[in-house]
RNA sequence: GCCGGGGUGAUGGAAUUGGUAGACAUAGGGGACUUAAAAUCCCCGGACGGAAACGUCUUGUGGGUUCGAUUCCCACCCCCGGCACCA
């Protein structure tokens, strides 16, 4: 039978037209069940691509499938309608920011509505108009009066182009986001929101929600929690500087200190310096310099105030002072202790300026393969020992020893005795392990622990390999004891042969030490040189040590506040203003809304934010408030728009409350909150940061904003790169509907991989063209199926259908749902003449994916009302269970074959079925296996 | 550099969390229908060998645990994402 194509336009229109007579998709707020399925509004650029459709038409989906399910879904749309393109678009053609926005969202609501999407409108909310940001400003005030807005002067990223103040985020490589102009450094007055107050909360928070690890962890590094230690170090001039450290345990080794080049303490100090000069040139140079620049060149630069020292608390030592831009002012204390010896940046700094780098704490190396792997649980004894490398008298190469037992090479070792020193046992063990007599220059390395079972002894050891380095002066040597000589043959190496030749890794640490000189060590270990806590384990002896110098344990965060001030026109106006004093006051709630003025001229000046342009804006200020009070200028960055809109979509007509708190408690926090991966750091935590502040205002009912929260993936040009108008790889949606029609894509779209892992899928038309396909062909069997009893194997395949796009949907995982609708359809292919009953549970499936071709079917089968009003097909569980199962059969672990029996069949009667097959009996001459591994319906494993 | 997530056919991706690897599709090949093409339908579809039955190999690489490993453990290589002078 030849297959037709389905008119979809028509089908479409249709459909679209009756679930608008039924009001199909306003969800009553009062109704049990409910499930708030969220995905992040968009910004009314104007055009829906096809990022929208992926976005809003898979999570449509989902939500279809949940009122299937008898959820009372609450799936609301509305825009993200302040921001920066419709200022631009004010400012290039003259047009109204307002009504370039809302001309856009009208054209928007026209192409969304042809998606077929299930979007409540009656609910829609637009971030840009007053009844919505009147509430954004009590929101504002709100945290104002709790302490948690506040203003100061800040340096800001400024875009030159954009000539507005741009969030940390919005700088990529140090570049605007929007404009890729290179972003510059200005300080203004700003206002900020404490998010740091939060960070703790935001963290800890985290724990329980159930999203994917890498949200998670992006959001942890954003907030970026140190715990340490603040330790004070007293200058010779009489001042103190606070540190902040994580690593009090290596203050034996702070050689030096530094000050960031906006420490405050530095103006005091400059006044007795002798090189002031040379200071300040390096303050000018390097405030000059953005933080991008600073951290651009990771050449460490710094210089040192002269005659100015601090006392390292614990060694009592006198240390040089430093004032160095690779310090942050902006972060812990401003002021870091240098230990060279185990920080890389502070390694750095003091090869470049000649500075000591003494090592505190030696690396461990664990043996972990046999012989000698170190037994956890066992007592362990520690003893000091030596390593040497031995250079020849005459040869560029070294003395090592390959043992006559077992397979080792080793370098000179020897333990150091009581009584010795560990350079006197150098020259001991020289003479006594290998009769060479002369030997000078014996230089020491570090040191370096290993930690290993001496099988000879039976034990566990703990060696403080102290590395050293001694030449010959010649061959002169005496007789050796020939015991020592039985055990191992003395070789001459180069540096090369070494590396190959040395078995333990402490030992091959000491040759790389030798060759490349010392390199920091970050990691924890015995403590060297480091007085009363010499030999102790760092990790162990952290507090103690920051205790005996004063220090006081303390976290930081890298987090910062939240700059909201924009010094842009198209946002909502920051309800505050200033009294004659200047001092800041919240417009109170009567005179919110607080209008955005529109007798402005929002062409950027850079001297000040557009609104100071208006005179409504400060008549309206002096006729309110009184003489002499001027109102902010500056507009809110819309993420604050966005961080709290879900708690209106539930209330969105309310003019007394931002939102319904009956309704707050029924519908918080959402269920499942669907968008892009671009967002994690900015919009998720600063809502949920915002959220957070509502609710120790009693405004919100929970802690948390979401409890579900999924990233989707990106679609890609038919080239495989990333959709842009340059590259001519933009694909319209609407020419797609058009062709394959909304039904066809959105099943392309949920087809394309599992929604749940953000991947990248480039636009393929051929896939898009096959499940058009698919859908004809559901199409076509339509004409095909009567009235009839429904069989068995019709009753199987829809139930092992509804099971897996269930459990598929609930997960995300639309592409295998999809595949799950396909092998349906074949199975119901195979069919002489599907039942009526039967496929109409195929089209309940089907709906919530290809809602208009559904509803069709449906409508042509003579079903009564809407196919979306009829619930998931419910299956008797034993459908599932199949009569019989192929199993696979192997021997010894290879598959040989397969058999068909009963799920539970026994044991034997499985063997049985087995060695009838003739490869399996085969390899059973005497007939009988020596092992059955039986999983009844999965597994029969016959073995020798 | 550090932290996460991954590497499965020509391609997108499946695999009940240790049980016949490659579901479902796409590209490709062959056939049917047709004067022909399109559309549609049927068959093949990891690699190598073989006419075939079949055999051997195969989930980034190398080891290990196990009757059995894409799945668990160790080492290494590569890709993607986040952070990046945060002490």
């Amino acid at each position: 039978m030849a297959k037709q194509s389905y008119p979809h336009k028509e089908i479409e229109k249709k459909a679209q037209e009756k679930w608008e007579t039924l009001s199909l998709h306003v969800t009553d707020l009062e109704a049990n069940d409910p499930y708030y399925a969220l995905f992040e509004f968009p910004y009314p650029s104007g055009d829906l691509h096809i990022g929208h459709w992926y976005a809003f038409a898979v999570t449509d989906i989902f939500a279809r499938f949940k009122r299937a399910q008898g959820k009372n879904v609450l799936f609301p749309i509305g825009f993200d309608a302040f921001g920066l393109p419709a200022e631009n678009a004010a400012i290039k053609n003259g047009a109204d920011p307002a009504a370039w926005t809302l001309a856009n969202m009208d054209r928007m609501r026209t192409q969304l509505k042809s998606m077929g999407a299930s979007f409540d409108w009656s609910k829609e909310v637009a971030t840009c108009s007053p009844d919505y940001y009147r509430w954004t400003q009590w929101l504002f005030t709100k945290l104002f009066e709790k302490g948690l807005a506040y203003r100061a002067e800040a340096s800001v990223k400024w875009c030159p182009k954009d000539q507005t103040v741009l969030a940390n985020e919005q700088v990529v490589d140090g570049h605007c986001e929007r404009c890729g102009t290179a972003v510059i450094e200005k300080r203004l007055t700003q206002w900020f929101l404490k998010i740091t107050d939060y960070a703790e909360r935001l963290l800890q928070d985290l724990e329980p929600l159930p999203w994917r690890q890498d949200i998670k962890e992006a959001q942890r590094a954003w907030i970026g929690k140190s715990e340490g230690a603040r330790l004070s170090f007293s200058f010779s001039a009489g001042q103190k500087a606070e540190v902040f450290t994580t690593r009090p345990d290596t203050i034996y080794g702070a050689t030096y200190v530094v000050l960031a080049p906006e420490h405050s303490l530095i103006d005091e100090l400059l006044e007795t310096v002798p090189n002031s000069i040379e200071v300040r040139e390096y303050l000018k140079l390097t405030a000059r310099k953005t933080e991008r620049e600073r951290s651009e060149n990771k050449e460490k630069t710094g210089v040192r105030l002269e005659g100015v020292t601090a006392t390292n608390p614990a060694t009592k030592e006198e240390i040089p002072v430093y004032v160095a831009d690779y310090v942050l002012g902006s972060y812990g204390t401003g002021a870091v202790m240098g230990v060279p010896g185990h920080d890389e940046r502070d390694f750095e700094f003091s090869k470049k300026y000649d500075l000591p780098i003494p090592q505190v704490i030696a690396p461990p190396f664990k043996q972990t393969t046999e012989p000698g792997i170190f037994r956890e649980n066992e007592p362990v004894f520690v003893n000091d020992g030596v390593i040497t490398l031995v250079k020849h008298w005459k040869d560029d190469t070294f003395l090592a020893l390959k043992w006559k037992k077992v397979d080792w090479g080793t370098l000179l070792t020897g333990v150091v005795d009581e009584g010795f020193t560990p350079e006197e046992t150098v020259l001991k063990e020289i003479r006594e392990e290998t009769g060479y007599m002369n030997a000078k220059a014996v230089r020491s390395l570090g040191v370096v622990d290993g930690l290993f079972y001496h099988v000879p002894k039976a034990i566990n050891k703990h060696v403080h390999g102290h590395i050293f380095y001694a030449e010959l002066t010649d061959d002169t040597r005496e007789a050796i004891d020939p015991e020592e000589g039985a055990k191992h043959d003395i070789v001459w190496l180069t540096k090369e042969e070494l590396k190959d030749f040395l078995t333990p890794d402490t030992h091959q640490y000491a040759l790389r030490t030798f060759v490349q000189g010392y390199t920091p060590y970050g990691g924890s270990g015995s403590l060297i040189d480091s007085g009363p806590f010499t030999g102790r384990d760092s990790e162990e002896v952290t507090w103690e040590i920051a205790e005996s110098v004063g220090g006081i344990r303390e976290t930081q965060y890298r987090m910062r506040d939240w700059g909201v001030s924009r010094q842009r026109y198209w946002g909502c106006p920051i309800p505050i203003v200033y009294d004659p004093d200047g001092k800041a006051h919240p417009v109170p709630p009567e005179h919110l809304p607080w209008l955005l003025p529109t007798d402005v001229d929002f062409t950027p000046t850079g001297e000040a934010s557009p609104l100071a342009s208006s005179e409504e804006l400060r008549e309206r200020v002096e006729r309110l408030f009184g003489k002499g009070w001027t109102p902010e200028f500056d507009t809110l960055d819309t993420f604050v728009d966005s961080s709290w809109y879900f708690t209106r979509y539930l209330d969105s007509k309310n003019d007394l409350q931002f939102s319904d708190p009956e309704l707050m408690k029924k519908w918080l926090p959402v269920d499942r909150y669907s968008g892009g991966s671009e967002h994690t750091t900015m919009h998720l935590l600063y809502s949920r940061f915002f959220y957070k502040a509502m609710f120790d205002l009693g405004l919100v009912p929970t802690k948390e904003p979401f409890n579900e929260r999924f990233n989707r993936g990106l679609i890609l040009g038919p080239d495989g790169a990333k959709m842009s108008k340059s590259k001519g790889n933009v694909i319209n949606p609407d020419d797609a509907v058009q062709q394959y029609g909304a039904d066809a894509i959105r099943v392309y779209l949920a087809f394309i991989g599992p929604y749940s892992e953000p991947g990248h899928y480039p636009w393929k038309p051929e896939s898009l063209a096959s499940i058009r396909r698919f859908l004809d062909r559901i199409y076509a069997l339509s004409g095909k199926v009567v009235d009839a009893e429904r069989t068995g194997s019709e009753m199987r395949a829809l139930a092992s259908a509804a099971h897996r796009v269930a459990s598929d949907l609930e997960r995300f995982k639309t592409n295998t749902a999809v595949s799950a609708l396909m092998i349906l359809l074949n199975a119901f292919e195979d069919e002489e003449s599907p039942s009526k009953e039967s496929f109409n549970d195929l089209l309940v499936l089907l709906a919530p994916f290809a809602p208009h071709l559904a509803e069709h079917l449906y409508e042509t089968l003579g079903g009564e009302g809407s196919i979306h009003q009829q619930s998931w097909p419910e299956f008797d569980p034993s459908l599932l269970v199949k009569e019989t199962v192929v199993i696979g059969v192997q021997v010894a672990g290879k598959t040989r074959g397969s058999i068909e029996i009963a799920p539970e069949a026994s044991q034997e009667e499985a063997v049985a079925a087995a060695m009838e097959l003739p490869k399996v009996a085969g390899a059973f001459p005497g007939g009988k296996p020596g092992k059955v591994i039986y999983k009844p319906g999965r597994i029969l494993n016959l073995v020798p």
